[in-house]
DNA sequence: TCTATTTGTTAGATTCATCTACCAATGGAG
DNA sequence: CTCCATTGGTAGATGAATCTAACAAATAGA
């Protein structure tokens, strides 16, 4: 990461002492070492020369045992990484439903290499999910139908029901385990819990991807898939769980 | 980034390593060092000793000189590496729109840190989105609507008067600048393009934050506002370009 | 077989981010 | 005014990832 160094010398880790330098602003009207080196959980050994740092590209006003004051460029750069911090959480936690840790977790990772582009298009998805009446609609159908893909009992009964059918008339379900060597299809949905699924999506078995049936082994058992373009087994149970459609 | 060496000392440059290995297996049968080195865009003096240390992991077998070869678990390591890399590429591409070589990008820099939840919200997403009926259309819908949120001349006409009147209905649209000192909204769209666009995403001003106006100059050009806890000025350009409702 | 080219290795340097272990400044409390 | 506790600063070390430059091995031509 950080591989534009030349170019740009405010690395991760300065950033999210920008962001956290521009926290403690807003929320205690001051900034010191000490706290920022609580937040960041590292020690005060390693901020201050990171503070000569900021403060040689011009980022923060230091000096030494003061209080650290954020330039004009730093509380633009602060804002614009925590606008980013800010929308990735907002994304993983409101939108995907993660739990607050990870999407905290996730989000403080991914805020430095967020492309303009990407802002720009997850700005897009949250106008239309939350301002356009269609987008609510489809927001809400989301949160209460996705329980329906993972054999969690649904609330509402005619979850199911309503969308089954339709799929069904144009395109035929089926496990994986139910091709025959040299047949293909193409993932619709991942089911299975726990260790199964993981397996899966650490094994890129997702919607979408094709997979074609190479080998099944006398029992059934290990059932060998070609999924773009490397060779990789399942067991029988795993197999079962990934719903295609022929192609 | 990758503070968890502690515990997991297989780094990001490692794990780009991986994967670039695990590609070149695939599409060319072998992997070496001068490939790797140019697929990564580093210099040869690099990739050796991350070969060594990458050997010393148990992740690859390399015999120096010879072609590098995955053990189980570092093809397990690198196939982890890549289906993160397909689902957050496919995400930004074929969801968000965004153009090819920046959804690379991205998703190249962000695989390393997803988190296993992160991943498993993904696939339920493009379940929904691409397995159910209802999920389908409304990712239709979101195609083609969400130029209407910018300026953009939408191709289906009836697309924003089938949406806005429903919209205004119930809560009255306005932008910014409508607001006079001391009255609050919440952000529901922002338009405008290019640096006006790219300044307001840059400070935070996304659909669903609230913001307070504080104090417009006289001639109605600053207008300050707080947001977040922190006060930014706008310009009257900018202000006009933020749509809100009352809160 | 001998040489030239390609490919890979090594050593040494740099930069970043962090640590630890001291040391220094500051600001109350008495 | 002195002393101690809190806070911050410095030096030196470590480890990752990279570079460059010189070298070595392997391969392919002639
Ligand atoms: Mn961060
Ligand atoms: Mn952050
Ligand atoms: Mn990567
Ligand atoms: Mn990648």
């Amino acid at each position: 990461m950080n591989s534009a160094r030349k170019e740009n010398p405010v690395t991760d880790a300065l950033e999210d002492y920008l962001e956290t330098i521009y926290l403690q602003i807003r929320d205690q009207k001051f900034a010191r070492i000490k706290d920022i080196a609580k937040a960041r959980g590292v020690k005060s050994g390693s901020v201050s020369p990171a503070m000569k740092r900021l403060d040689e590209l011009g980022l923060i006003k230091y000096v030494k045992r003061e209080y650290i004051v954020l330039t004009p460029e730093g509380e633009k750069r602060a804002r614009r990484v925590f606008a980013r911090h800010q929308l990735l959480e907002h994304f993983f936690k409101d939108i995907l439903n993660m739990s607050p840790g990870a999407a905290q977790k996730d989000a403080c990772a991914m805020e430095h290499n967020l492309s303009d582009e990407a802002m720009d298009r997850f700005v897009r998805l949250f106008e239309f999910l939350e301002v356009c009446p269609e987008g609510r609609d489809l927001l809400e159908k989301f949160r209460g139908c996705s329980r329906v893909h993972h054999d969690i009992p649904c609330m509402k009964e005619d979850c199911k029901s309503a969308h089954r059918p339709e799929i069904s008339e144009e395109e035929q379900q089926m496990s994986i385990s139910d091709l025959q060597p040299g047949q293909s299809g193409r993932v619709t949905q991942v089911n299975g819990q726990g260790a199964i699924r993981q397996r899966l999506l650490d094994m890129g078995v997702f919607p979408r991807v094709e997979i074609e049936v190479e080998r099944v082994a006398p029992a059934g058992d290990p059932i060998w898939i070609k999924l773009q373009g490397y060779q990789i087994s399942l067991r029988q149970n795993e197999a079962a769980a990934v719903m295609v459609t022929r192609v």
